[in-house]
DNA sequence: AAATACATGAGGGTTATCCCTCAAATGAGT
DNA sequence: ACTCATTTGAGGGATAACCCTCATGTATTT
């Protein structure tokens, strides 16, 4: 109420990497808006220089970029400049990406299938220090993560040691029980217990199942 | 020369599934270009009716959509309405995309990496009855696809035939050779001869990493 | 002090994978 | 007609995975 001198002059930072969905978005935010984008990026890195210099209101930001992915970058930049609201301007629909957008440190989470209209409110809500999730998510997200009972999913996952989790791990990512003796300097012959050991508590009994097991509870990093 | 009656006054169509982006375009051809967008859809089923109804002097459209995808949409708007110039607006800079839309018959292939002038440019083109491919291709595609002799980035899985790439995708799923055999109405036997020349074929020795790089390439659906 | 959980390691067995060679039938292309 | 690629199938061997049981030391909990 008292506060709104931002509607007038918000400094905005877009880091995307696509230029054509750059100026699209320049164009709406300048004319409809009235807001002023003072930095463009196409990757990560870049995002977190411009921000760094310009200190912006607002930084609207995609997660697949080139360089440094939105996500990471996100982390850094709350770290260096935590006034500036970041909205997450993403086409992934996805609770993963949402989550990990929420724990990076995200203002709000816009899609790229929402029209003008959201937009606008997307932007508002965020520079009013509010947060901003796009209406698809709207049914579980907002109980699951407001209320700070952030028990999310205990997976089948918990019911491994941490000794257990660390060689599937590293059995799913394709090493031998030879390997993975030698890399935890332990025999091999441990690596094989525990091989079983996982594979009876998780009801699983190929090395392949473990993989995609350990892939879907997020123990992979990659790509 | 003798016939710019187009620039005036051209119909334009958006397929594209990020309302935000199509907005974001509509705007920059509405102002920057003084052309008119007269139909928006979100995916390929829609664009193709639209198309069948407006007859646009031009049609952007996106590759990723949901329903039906930009290239199946083109092959099968360019049979009714060849006369409809469709340009290409699309994430994906690589050749195999690139190769899939001109075989569908599409007039230019612009990146969203590409910014307002270039876009100007392409549209332009497509609506002179030019071709436009973006910039980034440049060095070797045009000889490449000019010269017929369509030897395009052979992805290390052309390598395998049919059935291997049959084969391999039930092994990456976590299919013993019983199972694969069963299931394939074959010889488990001949799943294990399979199996072992696609192994040396990729230089690959273990069901895992089959796994992986099946995931890779694509032939895994999942998620 | 006793029980429990965890990490370590071994013996030993069954099975599947991995990889070689060989071979026959089919079909497409030169 | 002849080659070449593909698909099918088998024999056989070496290795690793899979899965029991059992045992020891070390924490942590009760």
């Amino acid at each position: 109420m008292y506060e709104k001198r931002w509607e007038l002059n918000a400094k905005i930072v877009i880091a995307e990497d696509h230029k054509l969905f750059r100026d699209g978005l320049t164009m709406l935010i300048t004319t409809k808006l009235g807001l002023e984008v003072v930095g463009e990026a196409g990757d990560g890195i870049e995002a977190m220089r411009l921000v760094r210099q310009l200190h912006p209101d607002l930084l609207l930001i995609d997660i697949s970029m080139p360089n440094m992915g939105g996500i990471e970058a996100v982390k850094q930049i709350k770290q260096f400049s935590p006034d500036t609201k970041i909205l997450v301007v993403s086409m992934h629909a996805t609770e993963k990406y949402l989550r990990a957008a929420l724990q990076a440190g995200v203002d709000g989470y816009l899609l790229k299938m929402a029209d003008q209209n959201e937009f606008h409110v997307a932007v508002q809500a965020v520079l009013a220090n509010k947060s901003y999730i796009s209406s698809e998510f709207n049914s579980f997200v907002l109980d699951t993560y407001r209320s700070h009972k952030i028990s999310y999913e205990r997976s089948s996952l918990d019911i491994l040691t941490n000794r257990e989790r660390e060689v599937l791990k590293l059995v799913a990512e394709g090493n031998s029980n030879k390997e993975i003796a030698s890399f935890l300097c332990i025999s091999p012959k441990t690596v094989d217990n525990h091989r079983t050991n996982i594979m009876r508590k998780l009801d699983l009994h190929s090395a392949l199942n473990l993989s995609h097991y350990a892939r879907e509870h997020g123990l992979l990093v990659e790509e």
